[in-house]
DNA sequence: AATGAATGAGCCTTCATTCAT
DNA sequence: CATGAATGAAGGCTCATTCAT
């Protein structure tokens, strides 16, 4: 059978998608200590493929960071580019953010590698850069909501840390054996930033 | 010569204090990363010497998240004894909590330990049963709030699962790069609890 | 290319082989004070490898004892199903065990084993029970011996002790640097056991 | 109060013979894993201290050895200069060694450490040299016996390696759960090595 | 592509030995 | 003389990474 160079390539992403996956959930519960021959045990492969699509384990976690950014960075996009008040706009991320498996893993994740020395200083301001720029996003929620009235009054960027540490943490919450984050609480934090 | 049994002893708990104080540091720092050999030259003691004060490295790990729960006990218990308003007494928490560097580290290495599998399930209940405690007096505060019409309406169990959240999770912020969190953060934080 | 799982299995037991072969040798010689690295030199290949095989020093230890043990019931089992007198079966069993290097080892790793608290309770056990398993095929032997008149009088019980005793601890002498055990020595031992 | 030299001295005696016996029974149960301060423990002082009786612990274990070596060498020299016959004097010797819980204890220490490699060439040349002498004493009442009828003919250098073995093992059985060696077996042996 | 055998750097831990008191 | 604090060499074990098949 000839090889055929599309299928080939999609093949590889589905590959390199499923490793990410792995890693994510693995990561987030294990941190630093997370094995690659749990990750390839995970993605059901074995461990010396996983070097066919990554070249190191640091290489992974910084794919799993950076996805995780990404994804966050788009609900942020997403919430802002819809109609509705700032408020809702809220309501939108903390719904999304929350129950979204993927975006809670990625947080510890990243919490761990900024502090340990897993990673090189270039790294880490790539990812606070990143950061940084999510954090953009909600800053400009918040002074849209201080216009429109839906958030209390202060200075946004430090009202953006604040409740990007109440959303972020939530997500942990999750994964700590408490009761899963439902609309009640989302309602709880919409008083706490309102106005 | 035979020593002097009670200085020897005064030295003991000098040492035993200055590898914990080593190892919060680090633990927090670099998670389960972090290396006998250097919590010991953090402390100023050759690697061989920190296993006559504790033997093994998960027993340094979980003294250090002890006596991080039982100094965070204590700021809430020392708050709830003051006088003045449940605000007054949130104000109080935060200002203690935060700068001190020990509550901050302690967060996160608690965050790590309960997450990786490098503790075993009797160590996460006791240790999940201490920051219980820790909440119920937070909800004792909330629900004192309440009362006392310093503090917004709601379910006082997840309120304190928001409160210490934030409380928490700036400890975290100012280890890594932010600003240190300043009296002007703290009155946001009153407001965002308040009614 | 995927690998031939057949292959890849008769290699594996190869290796098994090799290890404890290196590690009889190496145990018998050096005690519990063989290194990991010793072993894995000896059998030609890294120490790391080693564990592929083995979780532990301790696993090979075991497992080198109980192959020992294994191997003289069946010389034992064997010479029992041998035609001939008693006598003949004794002579038999000195013949094999004797030179057998393994057999040699393994009484010593065995004694020390034994001895040293490097094995728990529950393993020694076991091993115990082993060794009384073989110990009852020698008394079996023995009561043969002195109803066809080849063995002289006594509690079969003590003889099969002092028997035991005598072959086991030749196996030692070969390695202490004494002349080899040769047939002149096999039929003294007759004499002495003889009616 | 002023020092007495003599009394001193004896004092040291005391404290060394103390330190050896502890050495001897702890070699013998745990063999080279003994550690310094088990013996120390065992004597009843503190680690630091036996270095100022010993200067290393392979000094220790030389003399442990020695000790033992010579009081065979005692034991068999009593028993040749007994009046009686060559039987009588074995009988002696296998009551007086078995018995002994020190005879018993140093056979295995210097197995062990003669295989070992704890001990550097010179140190075993002297081992074995003091074994060599006490075998001589061995063979001198082999012949002994050969002569007035009561030891069973052969090679004397032979039989004396036997009959070591003999007398050497069954004061290990006596360590390893087995029923202690009685009169009754005393009476086998004898009968083994009789014409 | 896929597997898992193989390697070795590196960390935890133990313990002989030294030394200040 | 006595103690035990202190050091560091050394060994068990893990795991990221490479590579032959």
């Amino acid at each position: 059978m000839p090889r055929n160079p599309v299928r080939d390539q999609q093949l590889r992403e589905e590959r390199r998608k499923q490793i990410l996956d792995a890693a994510a959930r693995l990561f987030a519960r294990q941190g630093v200590l997370t094995k690659i021959s749990d990750i390839a045990a995970e993605a059901g492969l074995s461990h010396g493929h996983v070097y066919n699509y990554f070249k190191s384990k640091e290489e992974i976690l910084l794919a799993v960071i950076e996805r995780g950014q990404l994804s966050y960075g788009s609900i942020l996009r997403g919430a802002l580019a819809m109609a509705g008040t700032a408020a809702d706009k809220f309501r939108q991320i903390a719904r999304q953010a929350l129950p979204n498996e993927r975006s809670a893993d990625i947080y510890l994740v990243l919490l761990q590698a900024l502090f340990t020395d897993q990673l090189n200083d270039e790294e880490k301001r790539i990812i606070r850069e990143r950061a940084g720029a999510n954090r953009r996003l909600l800053i400009e929620l918040i002074e849209e909501g201080q216009q429109d009235g839906t958030v209390m009054a202060g200075d946004p960027v430090q009202l953006a840390t604040l409740f990007g540490t109440l959303i972020q943490n939530l997500m942990l919450l999750e994964m700590r054996g408490h009761p899963p984050v439902g609309e009640e609480t989302i309602e709880l934090l919409m008083q706490m930033i309102g106005p």
